[in-house]
DNA sequence: TCTGGGGTCCTAGGACCC
DNA sequence: TCTGGGGTCCTAGGACCC
């Protein structure tokens, strides 16, 4: 999809077509940019980019506080259209998905086709626009999807590609990213071209596993099998962070923050099913060192209370050398449907509790009812609102 | 108004077990 | 009389992607 979320907001405002769109976080925290609308391209405005230098490239720009619901909803629509098509579909992101369309292309007049159908129907229904690539492969099938945009078409077939591998930078390969294309610029290797034709056993040494992958990838044989979302897609983990509004050793403060987003991590986990038994805390200092640190335990949790205890476990163990500027609470190990039977009588009644202000809070609105630790503080200047917490 | 938030995969080392 | 080999689980850290 181009520019996903800065279209939906400008279908929802019409306002706000043909201007420079932002879609970020909360603008009163510190944020970035989500999704930036075409318009706002132009003046030099990326995904990432913190406010500030949008503000300095662009100050007439228009923010919107992205809803990550909304466009969840409007993603999962047009993924189901996309079945028509295929089962073998692998949504990749909320905005990206691939199709093997191998078996099923004669049934349709051919892949152009297919994807003539897929824009008009996404033009007609949602006022939306997508690049759409062709190719022998899942790494070349996305390359042309990048070659244009927006609403681009492009085919790229094998005979295609010694031509265009001639110039083609190797970052612009999915799964080149900067550290990756720094040593190979080291080693002399700047273009596709140069990397496909480089000795294999060199870049294995260099790179391990990943040097065989390299090597197919310059040659544009690389074919990583579809991860069919038709088998269902299994979660590994799950996780919440947030970027405090400004830096603070207060360990108060960072507790209650841990147990937000502990509540919000259980929440989720309990809405989709799940369970899991590691938790681990993410710090990012003032300076940006940012680590992580787990502990796995013998039992699976979905309670908030829980995941925050474990968390502070964690917490504990770390000496804290700098102000905090980010805290993050994530949860892997997971287990699908444990909450449904639970282990010990007493817990049925928390976790009765808890589905009862799930719904509640669902039927009410967020933070209907929540726990009283979460309530502001009297000194609440230092800590902001908290309904500001939540992005 | 310096650098968001949500994920996955891979590697490497240590503990522990048989 | 100087310490094998195979395996699993856990933790930490790095890289990449949208």
């Amino acid at each position: 999809m181009n520019a996903f979320f800065a279209s939906i907001e400008e279908q929802i405002n019409p306002f706000l077509k043909g201007k420079p769109v932002v879609v970020c976080g909360n603008p009163k925290g510190r944020t970035a940019v989500a999704s930036a609308s075409y318009e706002a391209r132009r003046y030099g405005v990326e995904a990432g980019m913190s406010l500030h230098e949008v503000f300095r490239r662009c100050p007439q720009v228009y923010l919107v506080s992205g809803d990550l619901e909304k466009y969840l909803d409007i993603s999962k629509r047009i993924f189901a259209k996309l079945y028509e098509y295929t089962p073998l579909v692998e949504i990749y992101s909320i905005d990206e998905a691939f199709l093997d369309i191998t078996f099923t292309h004669h049934l349709f007049k051919g892949a152009v086709n297919i994807a003539h159908r897929i824009k008009s129907w996404m033009a007609k229904e949602y006022k939306l626009t997508c690049s759409i690539g062709i190719g022998p492969t899942k790494m070349i099938a996305k390359l042309a999807s990048s070659l244009k945009k927006p609403d681009g078409l492009v085919i790229l077939r094998a005979k295609d590609i010694p031509k265009l591998f001639k110039k083609l930078p190797v970052k612009s390969l999915w799964g080149i990213g900067e550290k990756t294309a720094q040593y190979l610029y080291r080693l002399g290797i700047h273009t596709c071209e140069e990397l496909g034709s480089y000795p294999v056993e060199a870049l294995i040494s260099r790179f391990g596993k990943m040097g065989r992958v390299l090597k197919e990838m310059g040659l544009g044989l690389w074919d990583a099998p579809l991860a069919s979302s038709f088998k269902e897609q299994v979660v590994k983990s799950m996780g919440h962070s947030h970027t405090l509004d400004f830096d603070t050793d207060d360990l108060e403060s960072i507790k209650r923050v841990i147990f937000y987003l502990s509540e919000e991590v259980a929440k989720r986990l309990r809405k989709e099913g799940y369970s899991g038994r590691t938790v681990c805390l993410t710090l990012r200092y003032s300076d940006f060192f940012t680590f992580g640190r787990h502990l796995t335990t013998n039992f699976y949790m979905n309670q908030g209370y829980d995941i925050y205890k474990v968390a502070l476990l964690i917490l504990e163990k770390i000496p804290l050398s700098q102000k905090i500027r980010m805290v993050g609470v994530s949860v892997s190990n997971l287990l699908r449907d444990f909450s449904q039977t639970p282990l010990f009588p007493k817990e049925n009644k928390r976790i009765r509790a808890s589905e009862v202000v799930d719904y509640i809070n669902q039927k009410y609105g967020e933070f209907t009812i929540m726990p009283a630790t979460l309530l502001p503080l009297p000194r609440k200047k230092k800590m902001g609102k908290l309904k500001e917490l939540k992005l």
